[in-house]
RNA sequence: GUGGGUGUAGCUCAGCUGGCAGAGCACUGGGUUGUGAUCCCAGGUGUCGCGGGUUCAAGUCCCGUCACUCACCCCA
């Protein structure tokens, strides 16, 4: 018989991993919720076009990392490979943008990205993102800065930066854009990196090798050459990050990979976790709700990497949501006992407290073992003798102090006992 | 898509120049009646990733293949 494994690049995720990956998770959406964003469900599939439009044609994400596929009804889907995109459709489509702006919007789940899996990269992906519609505020960009870094620190990280820088928008992006071309022509760069450059010159700024980086020491940068309007907003910006007290650096050569960004954008990058660096990233978007189709309105947002926060707390040794699994462990000695621990278990989870038990008919040395093993603070012994004299044992396996409770006094005891 | 590394027990791995497949951890049972963590004893599993080749003999050498992994590109 063959056996299954998962598909390629997609992590499982078990106890007691999976606690604290359920934690980063809530830890990241907490600041949202905080600052008045609510949360959308929104569907894990799109019509394809949305994203071919949204993200851009000549994005590695559409061009070719994307999970698509026909329908029953040959209708082309693909796997959402980010939020932005889909958040925006469903504003436009149930009218959002037309009632109290802005609109403050949140999610998290699985996104899909069909790449090389590696370290920190993988091909199903969860994010927590933002997405704030229908105010150009360079307040609004400060905010939700500073609504990812709360959640990053709220985990208890500390070796993580945030980069921020302007792209500029439509009123100075395509003069740069010459001038850069032009700077990138004269240079003796591979043919990769020349196909690069012609799509979107921008990136090749970023460049990791020393070599393309020793090049690129001169070109000409975008935050030089912004014009009045986009600087004024981006200086307000920064102001606004020191009113909130949040630490910035500023990284004039950073590039994000989708097409839809304007003004504003941001990284965080951590250290811990190999080649991919970034845990999350961001920023302005202003032309992308009328691209889909809806009014000429502004937007700015993130995206978080959830497995990529966890890999940065594994890397600093924080483990989230590192709590017991279990209050009180029962031991049932024969099937009577086995019964009505059955029963209390019922009462006592009905009352807030974690019980587990021994099942599979262990004998008692097994059962106290599983007991240790579960973490409980408590075992409640029960055998013959006990039900005859109308009592459980309740142990406290870290003294092993045991004391006789009578039977119908084991809820109230055992929540007296642990403090709730 | 392009490079490098690794595939041996459930997990982490050892196995030198070919010669009977191992350790630690984990798991299960036991160390006289109904008490765990420590300690002692016992126990099991392997198509050595898969297919071919060389050889008296292959986990070990050669070829192919698949998987995983790290890195480039890119991104969360």
């Amino acid at each position: 018989m063959t056996s299954f494994s998962a598909p390629k690049g997609v992590p499982d995720y078990f106890p007691p991993t999976s606690a604290s990956f359920l934690a980063v998770r809530e830890a990241l959406a907490e600041p949202a919720r905080l600052a008045g964003y609510g949360y959308v469900e929104l569907p894990v599939f799109e019509e394809t076009a949305l994203f071919a439009r949204g993200v851009g044609e000549s994005t590695d994400v559409v061009s070719k990392e994307m999970y698509s596929f026909n329908d029953r009804g040959e209708r082309s889907v693909t796997l959402r490979p980010e939020g932005t995109a889909g958040v925006m459709r469903a504003v436009i489509e149930h009218g959002l943008d037309r009632g109290q702006l802005p609109a403050k919007l949140y999610y998290a789940g699985p996104f899909f990205r069909y790449e090389r899996p590696q370290a920190g990269r993988y091909r199903q992906l969860q994010q927590v993102g933002v997405e704030a519609v229908g105010v150009d505020d360079p307040a609004l960009d400060a905010e939700v800065i500073a609504i990812a870094d709360a959640g990053f620190r709220s985990l208890g990280l500390t070796g993580y930066r945030l980069d921020i820088t302007s792209l500029g928008d439509g009123s100075d992006r395509p003069q740069y854009r010459e001038k850069l071309q032009a700077f990138l022509a004269k240079l003796p760069l591979d043919e990769a990196t020349r196909t690069r450059a012609n799509l979107n010159p921008l990136r090749v700024l970023d460049d990791k090798r020393p070599e393309v980086r020793a090049l690129m020491d001169d070109a000409p940068l975008m935050l030089d050459h912004l014009a009045a309007e986009t600087r004024a907003h981006y200086e307000q910006v920064k102001g606004y990050l020191d009113d909130l007290g949040v630490k910035f650096t500023e990284n004039p050569r950073m590039v994000r990979g989708l097409d839809y960004y304007t003004k504003t954008t941001f990284e965080f990058v951590h250290d811990g976790l190999g080649s991919q660096s970034g845990i999350g990233g961001g920023g302005r978007y202003d032309g992308l709700m009328e691209q889909l189709g809806g009014q000429p309105l502004s937007g700015v947002g993130f995206g978080l990497g959830v497995d990529r926060t966890l890999l940065a707390c594994q890397a600093e040794g924080l483990t989230p949501g590192d709590v017991t699994r279990c209050d009180v462990y029962g031991v049932p000695l024969g099937e009577t006992a086995k019964s009505r621990l059955v029963g209390l278990s019922g009462e006592l989870r009905a009352a807030g407290v974690r019980f587990d038990l021994a099942y599979g008919g262990r004998g008692m040395k097994g059962a106290m073992k599983a007991a240790d093993k579960s973490g409980a603070r408590y075992a409640l012994v029960l055998g013959e003798r006990d039900i005859e004299a109308g009592v459980a044992q309740l142990k406290e396996l870290a003294t092993g102090d045991q004391q006789a409770v009578p039977l119908t006094d084991v809820v109230t005891t055992v929540r007296k006992a642990l403090d709730r």
